[in-house]
Formats: C-alpha cells, structure tokens, sequence
DNA sequence: GTTTGTGAAACGATTCACAGCT
DNA sequence: AGCTGTGAATCGTTTCACAAAC
C-alpha cells in the first residue's frame, strides 16, 4: 500500500467502486468486470482499470475481478480496515443531523462525542450522545484521542474550533462551516460547502 | 457571457472568490489584487487571473480589481443575480437542517416546499414551512415550477424521486443521498456525500 | 473469445513568464 | 514601478489501444 500520490479523484471513485461492490454483492453476483464497475458509476472501464492499477492488479484477464475479494482489498486501501473516532463541535441542526444519521457507523464511523457551548444545548441528549460543554474539547480530547473532527459551528467560530482540535492533535476534519480553514500541512481538510454546490447549480442553470 | 466549457474546479473557485470580495469589502478595502484573492484561498495569482480571464478583463493593471464591480461580475457570471427556488424532498434530519438554516437564503436560494412520505411528518411546520406529502409534488411542481430540487431521501427513494422531479422539469439537483443518480443529459447534480469524504479522510489518516 | 493491466497518446488544468497598460 | 491578461510551457489525468492472461 502507501503508493505516493494518488489523485483525490482516484480515491473518490475507490469508495465509490466500493460501494458498488456491496451493491453487486447484495445481487449475488461473485465476479464483476471493469465495464460493469463503469457503468454503474458514470465511468469508463479504462478509468476503473487505471485506478485499481495504482494499488496491485486484482483481477484475472478474461474473467473480471472477484466481488468478494476486490471489496476488501478497497476497503485496506481507503484504510476501512479499523473504525475511527468522530467528535463533532456544534450542536446545532447539520450537528444533530449528523449525530442521528446511523450511516456512518455503519460504515466504520463512531461519532463519540459532541460539543457545544451554548448551555441551553449543553447536557441534552442526542441519540445516545450527550451534548458536553465545548469549553472540555481540548482536555477530553488529550484523554481519549479521536482520530476526525468535524466542524459544525457557525463561520465566526470554526476557524478557532479547527485551531483547538489541531493543538489537540487531530489531523483530518470535516468542515461544514461556510469558510476555508486554515491549517498547518500535515492536516488534511475536506470542506462540504452547500451554498458553494448551490452556486454551481445557480451557474450551469444561468449558462443554458 | 456564457462561456463554453468552464472547468467545475474553475466555477467552484469562483464561488470562493465572490465570498472573499465580501469579505474585504466588509474589512473597507476598495480594490484588490489577484495576489490578496489567492492568499485568502490558497491558490496562486496567476490561478485567480486565469479564471477571470475566461469571463473577460475585470481588473487595472497596476492596480488590481475594484472589490464592488468584481463582486458584481462574479455575480452575473454566477447566475446570481436573480433568485432561485428550491423544493426539499424528505423531511429527515438533513432536510429539516436544509430547511432551517438561513444561510441560503441570504445567498438567493428560497426554499419554497419540503415534501415527505410519512403520514407522521406530514402537516408538521418547519421554519414557517408546512410538510407535504410528497404525493403532491408532481402536481405542485406543474402548478409552482421550481429550479432546483433537494434530495434528501434515504437512499432506496432517491432514484425515485430524482425521476419525479426530472419529469416535472427540474434541471438541476442538489443529492444528499448516498447514491449515484441517474439523470438524462440536460439534468445536471451536485452530489454531497459524507460517507465519501470520510473514507478519503480515512485514505489520508491510513496513508499516512 | 473475453477482459485485464499498462505504456503511450490525447486532453485538460495549472503555472510560468513577460508584454502591455495604468 | 506595480499588477493584469494571456500565450506558451508544464504538469497531471483520462482515454486509447493492444499484448498478455485466462
């Protein structure tokens, strides 16, 4: 594995041939081809075929791949391999949207705490989950390591949030706030950003 | 305007650059240079005038961009300026957190109905917004046309409710659902998947 | 006959570098 | 002197096309 420099393209269709994959699996089907990979996801086979060629060759010419087997050789790549701490910092409605969403546990993701610093939010119950005072982030923190933050809090306030999980020794956040956060190189961030994707709507509706 | 063949990478950075023009703007400063743009975003000048330059010239050499008309370009570029309505289908935990965050609002995206299947949630009021069932979208959609529709279903529904909205002429989606919707050539989505940009975190945290 | 794996070619996006305007 | 606008060069990604494996 750690092949150097993979596209981030390339890695978003690793999950998404990953989750074509459990479709397949789900259909009984045992063997897959690249065109049949490609189809399913708006993709060319060359594509699928490049993708997985980064990492090893996992299929058998003339035959395809094994569902089975292609499956976990994606999942120890994309390093689906052990479940990951979440702690989520908002507790406002995408925080508890989050936290109710059994989805990503499912998927190897344990939200396990969330945090808020309104006191009217602190001490509710989420799903299992109490909302905790934000002002404990950093010491709770250092006492059980998480591995991915998210950041649900307004603009104004997630910068300073992203600066207290970095100092807490988190390195990869999920930023849901409206604002590019700044952080040191070794952190990786992905932004959702929805008025940015609703822009991008608004622009291909303006251009025909 | 309408430029052929923009990258999406290319209108996405023009999205940010309208959001750090609001900035300045607010900080008082008047004029702005490709260089100050690209620091706020982590991109280079030359990137910042290169995506410009596709739209036409905006800037004074030796001086930089007027904040207030560059705005006002990105704007018209973007399609922004008029209003655009959006229909939420699926009142769940991420609609009803669409529904009541008003940042879109703010940024020319009304969201005029939310659509739900169950009975339970039918009626219920969000944010000034009545629940409906989603039986009458087709019908409501004929009567009060819409620009772009939300998906915000569980995943088994999407597909369904993407051939809906299609039909009833809706040309542009906003998909929260883990899928990959399939859509007719003139339709075009914008896909927000979580589980996605948690596996490519977990790419990065398993590949050091 | 089918389908993979992969160099090579084609394409697309970013960066360079500088002439031209203010 | 300072900063834009833009061809040209570079870099990265996707597609082609075919030999090798089954």
């Amino acid at each position: 594995m750690a092949v150097r420099k993979i596209a981030e393209s390339t890695v978003r269709r690793l999950s998404l041939y990953l989750r074509f994959l459990e479709e397949f699996e789900l259909q009984g089907a045992s063997t897959v081809s690249s065109e049949a990979l490609a189809s399913r996801g708006g993709t060319t086979s060359a594509q699928v075929r490049k993708d997985l060629s980064f990492f090893g060759s996992f299929g058998k010419r003339g035959l395809g791949y094994q569902v089975g087997a292609l499956k976990t050789q994606l999942r120890e790549i994309l390093g689906l391999g052990r479940r990951y701490r979440v702690v989520v910092v908002g507790a406002g409605k995408i925080g508890s949207a989050l936290v109710q969403y059994g989805g990503f546990r499912a998927r190897g993701f344990d939200l396990v705490a969330i945090y808020d610093k309104d006191p009217k939010k602190i001490g509710r119950q989420w799903d299992g989950l109490t909302v905790r005072d934000a002002a404990l982030l950093d010491k709770e923190l250092t006492e059980h390591q998480a591995d991915i933050g998210a950041v649900v809090t307004p603009a104004e306030a997630a910068q300073g949030v992203a600066d207290r999980l970095v100092a807490s020794g988190i390195t990869a956040i999920l930023n849901f706030a409206p604002v590019q956060l700044q952080v040191p190189e070794h952190v990786t961030v992905k932004t959702v950003n929805l008025v940015l994707e609703l822009e991008a709507l608004s622009y291909v509706l303006a251009n025909r």
